[in-house]
DNA sequence: CAAATACCGGACAAAAATGTCCGGTAATAA
DNA sequence: TTATTACCGGACATTTTTGTCCGGTATTTG
């Protein structure tokens, strides 16, 4: 579905959320990727990606890390973070890979597939970075194992 | 969402079983290649696949090809397919990657994303290649462009 | 100011996916 | 039977994805 550089940075992202909702506190590479599981080299390309595109913000020097601010929390959503890592190609791309797949020109499963897609769309576009890592917070989900 | 050899794969099967259908005809590689717009080669990679998890029959030799029996054309469908070449993850897996990921312990994202893989699990399970084919028999859908 | 910290950026490495080539084998047709 | 056809299977090549390393830079603390 997503890549791995995708899951990670999400993961990351309600990560890094919660710690700043809850604690107001910046986290860093290590902490993260021993808290989401994941390479930390890796993980820290996929956030400085993110960080360019000012979907989350970084501070160098001690006590420095990655922080989300409250509008950050409030307003980036799923959506953005697989748009900005993965590309548009899932949201919008044909599901057999035609490069003109259309209802005047649909491929076998176009119709289909409609209603899926859009529906994921809608998960993507309405959900937050805050809202997701409110769960986290509340011990109703989890970010590893 | 699917790989590149899923995408051929089912484009593949859907105008072999179409070939199949309407004219009792065995196609080649070639022509598969250029009906459906694919590297040849390659194609050939994942049909041989498909052949001996028995999606698809071939036949060597001068006449020779690929089709696909009416009771191939009644019984396969999607989900053999996709998982036979991209395995079972895209509608088990976890769509933040977590190895583990259930009701008991959700990743962000889980109960949002159960409705919409179940749907594309149902879309996957109830079509065969044969009802596909014969929509690109009646024109209502294209294996390219 | 100096030292330590932690992100930044580019180069590099490994693995997987995608794609190609070619000799081998089975089947058909003359 | 022999030549031709077309799939089979393995090796190889390319590209993309995933992952690592390290020096550079900005920031904080003493």
């Amino acid at each position: 579905m997503f890549s791995k550089a995708c899951e990670y940075g999400i993961r990351a992202m309600i990560y890094i959320g919660q710690q700043s909702a809850d604690f107001g506190r910046r986290v860093g590479l290590k902490d993260i990727a021993a808290e989401i599981d994941s390479p930390e080299a890796f993980t820290a390309k996929v956030l400085q990606g993110l960080v360019r595109q000012q979907l989350v913000t970084s501070v160098k020097g001690p006590t420095g890390g990655f922080e989300l601010t409250p509008e950050q929390l409030r307003t980036v959503t799923l959506k953005q973070i697989v748009v900005a890592i993965d590309g548009p190609d899932i949201l919008q791309g044909c599901a057999l890979g035609l490069p003109q797949c259309s209802a005047k020109q649909p491929c076998p499963m176009h119709f289909q597939f409609l209603p899926i897609r859009d529906q994921l769309n809608e998960l993507l576009r309405t959900h937050t970075i805050g809202e997701l890592a409110g769960k986290v917070h509340d011990g109703l989900a989890f970010l590893k194992r």
